[in-house]
RNA sequence: GGCGACGUGGUGAAGUGGCUUAACACGGAGGUCUGCAAAACCUCUAUUCAGCGGUUCGAAUCCGCUCGUCGCCUCCA
């Protein structure tokens, strides 16, 4: 069974297993929308995404909810400048915060479809959850553990909660000690934090309370949503380690009264991508979205895989060489793959269930009501998948089944992507009929993501060729078959400096790769 | 100031008490194969885990100290 490590307990425990029909209930801490994800964000939201296809590759129902942060920020952040064209297009030119919203929002679901994340069930809105934020704090006040000031603010108590602290060491006194800078004048106690803040001049979001005109506090909105669309209690919290405080501190502060202690069983963190040392941030310049790296020639599922390369709880140094080793890896590995040959159609060792991310237009939108489930393409269902760590599908010989349970180990294991991956290479090496090894490499990549079903499929993933391209393709192959080398090392070039590399495989066809025009040679 | 993480080869990183005189990948060297170029396949590529002490029959792995790097405490994945 996949165990996970919790933040809260700083144990490596089991996620538990639910009534049977039941599914595995998770909660994502997701985008803000009011610029884009960078690689960085894309790499913790991955996390999510494993453990979900680790638990259907188990035969686990998941639910997942991954909430769209559109309210707070749009005052003070003025929309900061830079190459960023749809910054330029809508924050600049007089769109609503809603527009805004809108259009970073879809944008966050095209990386996240290129980065092959299964979409969540339920992406809900935090500006369509202003009346359960509302209710929630409301209920906190009257039970006493907020209070209003003289400026409309209404703010948590953390003194009325005992256990405040225990997600990140920062207790109560260790706060107070270790306080520095200014504290909000109506604060009673330095830790306190905001549930509804009342709104200001300029303020662009604001809404109707009790209290008066506001906008609630950032962390109110995961408690109100989760609460709405998992219950009180749910199984998997997660998100950056930037939100153990005090993001997920305050989370389990202000539901604790309600739901009766931390409503999430298992509080698991991301670790930062790093670039040159720094974490990656808007601020710091070092800031990449996943689909630029197009634009040098890397597929997004390159950096896929690099994140598999490192746990997800470690820091991950991200910078164009280890990208590029990435990349190079993926080719290869696919390479491999590809030489073992399809799979038959039917038998024990036709190829498994695939897990498919789908298009990013086929993602449920955030809408709190008539949320529809996410469709794969064609229509179909959630996968079904068999936990096949009990009983494989096809019928293995020992040292595939070795093999195979090594696999698993290292996904159960706090997912040790790292591991899983090591085996895989080791599978393609090892002594075995190609069929088995194949079976084993695509039932892996179930919860890999790296669809490599798709190597035996005419085209390369990412690339795009236009009609000419085909057409000297196929002129290469009659030079060849001619045995007019002079003619197709003519056309090699060509499409070299179209930014494509034909690779001549071993079964006499010829394979497209996507170079880096710029390092010519 | 408080809380926390990390420091392993040219690079990205596994390993957290003996099965490891340190996985896997990239890079590099050599070879097989091949119109060519690649790919694929094979071999080699850290006596060593920031430094110094300690615990132990045994430590990269546990403890202490030192040095270094980073993160959170303000929006932040």
């Amino acid at each position: 069974m996949l165990q996970l490590a919790d933040t809260l307990t700083r144990t490596v425990r089991p996620v538990r297993i639910p009534e049977p029909g039941q599914p595995v209930t998770m909660y994502s801490c997701g985008p803000t929308v009011y610029r884009y994800a960078h690689v960085g964000n894309l790499r913790t939201f991955l996390m999510p995404d494993l453990i979900r296809r680790a638990l259907l590759y188990h035969g686990m129902a998941v639910r997942q909810v991954q909430n769209i942060t559109d309210v707070g920020h749009l005052r003070d952040e003025r929309f900061d400048r830079g190459d960023d064209p749809m910054l330029v297009a809508a924050g600049l030119e007089d769109k609503t915060p809603g527009q805004i919203a809108d259009a970073y929002e879809a944008a966050f679901h095209a990386d996240a479809a290129v980065m092959n994340l299964l979409p969540a069930h339920v992406y809900p809105r935090a500006t369509e959850h202003i009346p359960e934020m509302l209710a929630l704090a409301e209920r906190l006040e009257d039970l006493g553990h907020a209070y209003r000031t003289e400026a409309g603010n209404v703010y948590f108590a953390v003194s009325t909660w005992p256990g405040y602290g225990r997600l990140s060491g920062n207790t109560l006194d260790a706060l107070r000690a270790g306080h520095r800078g200014e504290v909000e004048g109506d604060k009673r106690d330095p830790a306190d934090f905001a549930l509804w803040k009342a709104a200001g001049e300029g303020r662009l979001l604001k809404w109707p309370s009790r209290w008066g005109d506001g906008f609630p506090g950032w962390h109110l909105e995961c408690s109100a949503m989760a609460m709405r669309h998992l219950g009180d209690r749910f199984d998997i919290h997660t998100g950056g380690e930037d939100n153990v405080f005090p993001h997920h501190e305050d989370e389990i502060a202000q539901s604790g009264p309600i739901v009766g202690g931390p409503p999430a069983d298992l509080w698991i963190h991301g670790a930062f991508l790093m670039t040159s040392g720094r974490k990656m941030a808007k601020s710091a310049g070092n800031f990449q979205r996943v689909t630029e790296l197009a634009d040098d020639g890397i597929e997004a599922l390159a950096f896929r895989y690099l994140c598999l390369t490192a746990r997800y709880s470690r820091r991950l140094d991200y910078s164009e060489e280890s990208l590029a080793a990435a990349a190079t890896a993926l080719t290869a590995l696919r390479s491999r793959l590809r030489a073992l040959g399809p799979a038959a159609d039917n038998g024990p060792w036709a190829a498994p269930a695939v897990l498919a991310a789908g298009r990013a237009a086929d993602r449920p939108t955030g809408s709190a009501a008539g949320v529809r489930g996410h469709a794969l393409p064609d229509g179909q269902a959630e996968p079904v998948v068999v936990d096949r760590a009990g009983s494989p599908a096809a019928p293995l010989s020992p040292a595939g089944r070795e093999l195979h349970e090594r696999f698993v180990a290292a996904i159960d294991d706090d997912l040790d992507m790292p591991t899983a991956v090591a085996t895989i290479h080791a599978t393609l090496r090892a002594d075995l009929p190609a069929d088995e090894r194949r079976w084993l490499v695509l039932d892996a990549d179930a919860v890999l993501g790296l669809d490599l079903h798709r190597v035996w499929q005419p085209q390369p993933p990412a690339a795009v060729f236009e009609p000419r391209v085909d057409a000297l393709l196929a002129e290469r192959a009659q030079a060849r078959a001619g045995r007019d080398w002079e003619r197709a090392d003519e056309i090699r070039e060509r499409l070299r400096a179209l930014g494509m590399e034909p690779v001549d495989l071993a079964d006499g066809t010829t394979e497209l790769r996507l170079i880096d025009p710029s390092k010519g040679g």
